[in-house]
DNA sequence: AAGACGGGGCA
DNA sequence: TGCCCAGTCTT
């Protein structure tokens, strides 16, 4: 139906996109605009977040609570999260301890508390609204360039550079030829991505979407389903016959066992599952006594995850998620 | 630019 | 076991 775009000159050269978008008078899409976009309505998920029932609230929550957690486990906590805090003053007025219950065991606790405090100062310097400007998102606290671009995107469908782990694979593949974008973000793959992003804001949404989803669906980090792919025909590292990943030797993947987050972990979730303050000695059962035991408790305590009752003299006499 | 920061699921 | 996941913040 469409007539792949050349991409044989990106393919060779694996550098920069080369590639600009057509202006055709009554269809601003390309042909790989118009394959991803018609892939996209016929088989995207049916999210929550997605609904156009959900307020940019929701969406704001859904996107701290996806930094770095997969969908399916974030989808029922968000549903609850948002039936018990509908608007981000009821956020506001929840105690820590509340927040660190109610996101169980996401993962990154402090996203949590970042995000209650974005509730408050939405409350306090946006009169509770989400704000829409790229600055004052990035103002927020836990919101950075990607949250704040997916938020402009996804809640108040204006065109906005969204780059996720999904989007620099998709892109690196598509247009770049690599088998997987550098450890690092680089300007180029920013460039990248606007380059290809359409000039319409709603089809700039949804095609932002629609990569996003491509990545989650299709063009997997370990397994990718070329077959099945909407724009298999114009991929540049199908056409290079998938070649490996030139940086192999420079990912470092990060230990868990035996390491102060795991330590950190586990000190936290004993102090998360406990209905009042838990004592010293209890505590200390989570994790082998030691140096790393106080280090990942002080962390704790200075991150606001955890707060000691003390006696008047001073003695700790408990441990507990923080009430204020 | 590099390191810290959770936790679970799947090959 | 190793790798991956809708990243952000600090140094």
């Amino acid at each position: 139906m469409t007539t792949p775009v050349d991409l044989g000159d990106v393919a060779a050269h694996g550098a920069a996109p080369i590639r600009t978008r057509r202006h055709v008078p009554g269809s601003s899409a390309s042909d790989l605009h118009t394959a991803l976009l018609d892939w996209f309505a016929a088989e995207a998920r049916d999210l929550p977040w997605r609904d156009p029932a959900t307020g940019a609230w929701g969406v704001l929550v859904s996107e701290i609570m996806l930094q770095q957690t997969p969908v399916a486990r974030v989808e029922p906590r968000w549903r609850d999260w948002m039936a018990r805090w509908p608007s981000p003053a009821d956020l506001a007025a929840a105690s820590p301890a509340d927040v660190l219950r109610a996101w169980d065991r996401l993962g990154y606790p402090r996203r949590a508390l970042r995000l209650r405090e974005a509730a408050a100062a939405i409350s306090r310097d946006h009169g509770g609204l989400v704000p829409t400007g790229m600055a004052d998102l990035l103002a927020l606290p836990g919101v950075g360039t990607y949250t704040a671009a997916a938020v402009t995107a996804f809640a108040y469908r204006r065109r906005a550079v969204v780059l996720d782990t999904n989007v620099r694979r998709v892109l690196a593949r598509l247009v770049g030829g690599r088998a997987l974008p550098p450890p690092t973000q680089v300007v180029a793959e920013s460039e990248r991505a606007r380059a290809l992003l359409p000039d319409g804001d709603e089809e700039s949404a949804r095609w932002n979407a629609a990569l996003m989803e491509l990545g989650a669906l299709v063009c997997t980090a370990r397994a990718p389903s070329c077959s099945a792919c909407p724009v298999r025909t114009e991929c540049a590292w199908l056409l290079a016959g998938r070649p490996a990943d030139a940086h192999a030797s420079n990912r470092r993947t990060q230990a868990w066992h035996g390491t102060d987050r795991q330590a950190r972990g586990r000190i936290l979730a004993m102090v998360r599952q406990a209905t009042g303050p838990v004592t010293p000695t209890d505590l200390a059962r989570a994790w082998e006594p030691g140096p790393q035991y106080e280090r990942a408790l002080a962390g704790l305590l200075t991150d606001g995850l955890v707060a000691a009752t003390t006696a008047p003299d001073g003695v700790v006499l408990g441990y507990a998620l923080p009430l204020t």
